[in-house]
DNA sequence: GTCTATACGAAGATAGAC
DNA sequence: GTCTATCTTCGTATAGAC
């Protein structure tokens, strides 16, 4: 029942190549090469066409994201290190030659697309305030370190990646860590 | 002498593009149409065709950034409330629909463009870098601040842009300037 | 410096057989 | 569900005339 798992393979060989090379590079024939998945079933599966496969893709990297950032809870420094850890683990994994899938979607896509890459910048967001509340840290404090943490670590993966050097990102990363260290300072008393 | 300004639009043709539309957005045909340069002269004026056009463009708004940075001098809030303004006025010129060229180019280009956009970001971190310290801000910490500032600015371009609204923008803008306030405060002292 | 014409390949998408 | 074949569009690039 269900799927046999030539869709699954199509939308996280996508969600791969979109971190790795772009839109663009994420093309069917490309998507194709690298799942073995077969090339007569892509509108079967996908019958909007790229823009549903590449969705899709992005959407399971937010359901991904976020389940793991549930599984952090604890305090704004363990959160934050645990989204730091997400993206150092994809710039490691890939010595550097990936970035981060929805950033990709964000700057080179439809108006659709653009608008999902939105939602999940959204979602994102509103989850880690949430987890940043209930570790005791105010309102909105919470709601600014979140965007705070997304929007640096995106940036300093882009940065990392195109200068071929983690150590843009473990600059970021340790600011972030130390702004992390004050909320919880200030939750605690 | 030298051109008579057909290459020059078409670099910030290309540079225009690529904020908005990313790399493959940037074709000759987009560029041409564009800026109404003749199609005859593309390989005349770039030999080393699309990827010759796009390192000039990156490398104008290299140029035009660190241009502008130099001006603005004085403190760190001065220098990171002009540097917010430069990518406000992005934003808002273009109704939230352009980004950055290099972050662009960064997630989707070739290697030698990916390297390309390494340097920019490596000489925008440098000369950041440099305005802080001779705003009086210690050596450790106005490198630091420096990639943060980048980082978090450029992650908040790409949200902004995809969530079609400038609060996280504003957001990251007002803790990055008090920040800067705090480096300026232990600069004096 | 600019033109037209064109070669070449890649990409998205569709049709119809099996 | 999967295949092959094909269509169309587009983008890069080249050649040679003006």
């Amino acid at each position: 029942m269900a799927e046999p798992g030539a869709r699954d393979r199509m939308i996280d060989g996508a969600a791969v190549l979109l971190a790795k090379r772009g839109l663009q590079g994420a093309s069917f024939s490309e998507v194709l090469e690298a799942t073995g998945a077969p090339r007569g079933s892509i509108y079967h599966h996908f019958p909007g066409g790229k823009d549903e496969l590449v969705a899709a893709a992005i959407a399971r990297v937010s359901e991904r994201t976020l389940a793991r950032l549930t599984e952090l809870g604890g305090s704004a420094t363990s959160l934050t290190e645990g989204f730091l850890g997400l993206w150092r683990a994809l710039l490691d994994r890939s010595g550097l030659t990936a970035g981060c899938a929805v950033v990709a979607v964000s700057v080179a896509a439809s108006d659709d697309l653009l608008d999902r890459a939105g939602t999940v910048f959204r979602e994102w967001t509103a989850h880690l305030a949430a987890l940043l509340e209930e570790a005791g840290v105010a309102p909105a404090r919470a709601a600014s370190f979140a965007v705070l943490l997304i929007s640096a670590t995106e940036g300093a993966v882009v940065m990392a990646r195109a200068q071929r050097d983690l150590a843009p990102f473990e600059s970021v990363a340790a600011t972030l860590m130390a702004s992390a260290r004050d909320l919880d300072a200030d939750a605690a008393s």
